[in-house]
RNA sequence: GGUCCGUUCGUCUAGGGGUUAGGACACCACCCUUUCACGGUGGAGACACGGGUUCGAUUCCCGUACGGACUACCA
């Protein structure tokens, strides 16, 4: 590669950010970072009526908590800016007239509703898809068939209109896609797309492309949607006289849903319960809100090592990938064609993965609120211990306090499964003499084991006869981490007094 | 409808003209454990279909089917 390699991802501030946004975004960072490149955020605000306020921080938010640090971006700007296009607005218009010069766009007066009465017209007539292009154009109103005087005339007169590229016909657009090798598309079937509004903004198609040539992007990775309007921007880059500047295509495949077909959406999370969006986002104008992947209690990096699978492997056996290891490995080489569904469960399984990673210290920092918001106050060095003994049974942060719960409170109801299957007429008698025994020693739970496995051999039981009973008294429960650490965190007054009361409660 | 893209276990995928088609998640069994989890071992489970090309196709080519994206003065 001999100019340094520059990647932009280019999300519009409609609404949050998609977890296939932040693929995108990923894919785009891995490849910069694995070249030594630049990894620029534009944003492309040129549709100013779908504008929604905070998508912008909430981009900016997102890609922080992901660790995709952004070279050259509205909040840091290089010297290509500025990275908004709305900031941009006065670079676009020369471009679209340049064009109309050489004879390669034109100025086209139809209203919006003379296009849907003209869409609806033909489609009664059995043409569903009806298209402004090298026939249509010339039954239009445009300056391709008003004259000169009249061209003149309207645009004296402020008369809105749009700018349409003059696409050719029946010629043979060809480009090289990294992923997808050659695609090949005849001009007759691409249309006279808009490339300048009527509100004096381009649209995406000649803002990406004037954008990418100024900002001297070399590649341009972005998602399968894109595909079908690529060959028109390579005719853009034709018409402009960029060709031979033009970046290279590399177009994703699809994050599809879980179930069933089609792009992932929205709905499908609320629908089968994961998050798509990084951040939780608030809807301002229904109130509806939507869960992020952060607020849920996904590790970013367990967010991000999932998302660089979908659609990507390194070829190796290896799955848990640091960021930095995701970008030594990555190459869009082994980026596959195909959409890939999105599976809940194998997030959770990284997200396990790298809880299990971390350090108690880390751990204790990140459950604190939830400490808070139960009124919990606890010793560090004990809390340290309640989640070394726990984490293990966790996939969530959130799962340490729930698995570690009657830590803080004494259990007030028992299992009842256990209770009716273990508890015996015999139980209280055999419990108390877990009280007597445990007292002789120091409470560790070395110690306990060793006095517990002796009243067993005393009175020649099994484990089964005494165990399950002392941990049900203990903890309400029938099941979870070791029993005699359990034992030893409780300390001997908090052991005997549960014993106690489940002596007086069960019977 | 049109254009374009795609198709290996349930899911993510490796592989590639001759393989026992490999791994991961999920699932099942067993082992470990007082129990749950973790861990370990093992199991079930895939080349969409039809034609070519070839000594030989899951792999290459062409069709078919199926799926997807796009088809706005949205990105």
């Amino acid at each position: 590669m001999s100019a340094s390699v520059r990647v932009r991802f280019a999300p519009s501030p409609t609404g949050p950010l998609h977890m296939g946004g932040v693929r995108t975004a990923l894919y785009n960072y891995l490849f910069a970072k694995k070249h030594n490149g630049t990894f620029i955020l534009r944003i492309e605000d040129t549709d100013q009526t779908r504008l929604v306020g905070k998508a912008e921080s909430y981009i900016k938010e997102s890609l922080e908590w992901c660790g995709l640090n952004v070279d050259e971006s509205p909040w840091k700007e290089g010297e290509y800016g500025p990275y908004r296009q709305s900031d941009r607005k006065h670079l676009y218009r020369q471009y679209a007239e340049q064009l109309i010069k050489e004879d390669k766009a034109y100025y086209a007066f139809d209203t919006a509703e003379e296009l849907d009465a003209m869409r609806e017209k033909a489609k009664k007539a059995k043409m569903p898809n009806w298209q402004y292009n090298s026939v249509t154009r010339n039954s239009m109103k445009n300056s391709l068939t008003l004259s000169e005087d009249e061209v003149k005339a309207k645009l004296d007169n402020n008369e809105p209109y749009t700018i349409r590229l003059k696409v050719p016909r029946n010629e043979e657009v060809r480009f090289h896609d990294e992923i997808r090798g050659w695609v090949v598309v005849n001009s007759s079937n691409i249309d006279d797309k808009v490339i300048f509004k009527g509100d004096g903004m381009p649209t995406y198609h000649l803002a990406n492309i004037v954008d990418d040539h100024l900002m001297k992007i070399t590649h341009v990775i972005r998602g399968e949607e894109w595909l079908p309007s690529a060959p028109l921007h390579v005719l853009l880059y034709r018409f402009l006289g960029w060709e031979d500047t033009m970046p290279t295509f590399a177009h994703l495949p699809l994050i599809l849903k879980p179930d069933g077909n089609g792009k992932l959406s929205k709905r499908d999370g609320d629908r089968l319960g994961f998050p798509v969006f990084p951040l939780q986002w608030e809807n301002e104008e229904t109130g509806e809100v939507s869960m992020g992947y952060r607020e849920q209690g996904y590790f970013p990096e367990a967010f991000i090592n999932t998302l660089a699978f979908l659609g990507w492997n390194p070829g190796t056996n290896q799955e848990i990938f640091t960021l930095s290891e995701l970008v030594e490995a990555f190459s869009l080489e082994r980026v596959g064609k195909a959409g890939a569904k999105f599976d809940a469960k194998k997030t959770e399984w990284y997200n396990q993965q790298y809880l299990r990673t971390k350090d108690n210290k880390t751990l204790a920092e990140l459950i604190e609120p939830q400490l808070a918001d139960n009124k919990i106050e606890i010793d560090r060095d004990r809390l340290y211990s309640i989640i070394e003994l726990t984490k293990e049974r966790a996939t969530f942060p959130r799962d340490i306090l729930k698995e570690a719960e009657f830590f803080f409170e004494a259990p007030s109801t028992y299992d009842e499964k256990t209770v009716s299957k273990k508890w015996k007429e015999n139980t209280p008698e055999l419990l108390n003499k877990v009280i007597d025994r445990f007292g002789d020693t120091d409470y560790s739970a070395s110690e306990l084991e060793v006095a517990f496995k002796a009243i067993l051999e005393d009175e020649s039981i099994g484990f089964g006869k005494l165990g399950p009973q002392l941990r049900v008294a203990l903890t309400g429960k029938g099941m979870g981490p070791s029993l005699f650490q359990i034992c030893e965190l409780l300390g001997k007054e908090e052991t005997e007094a549960r014993i106690k009361r489940a002596i007086e409660e069960i019977g």
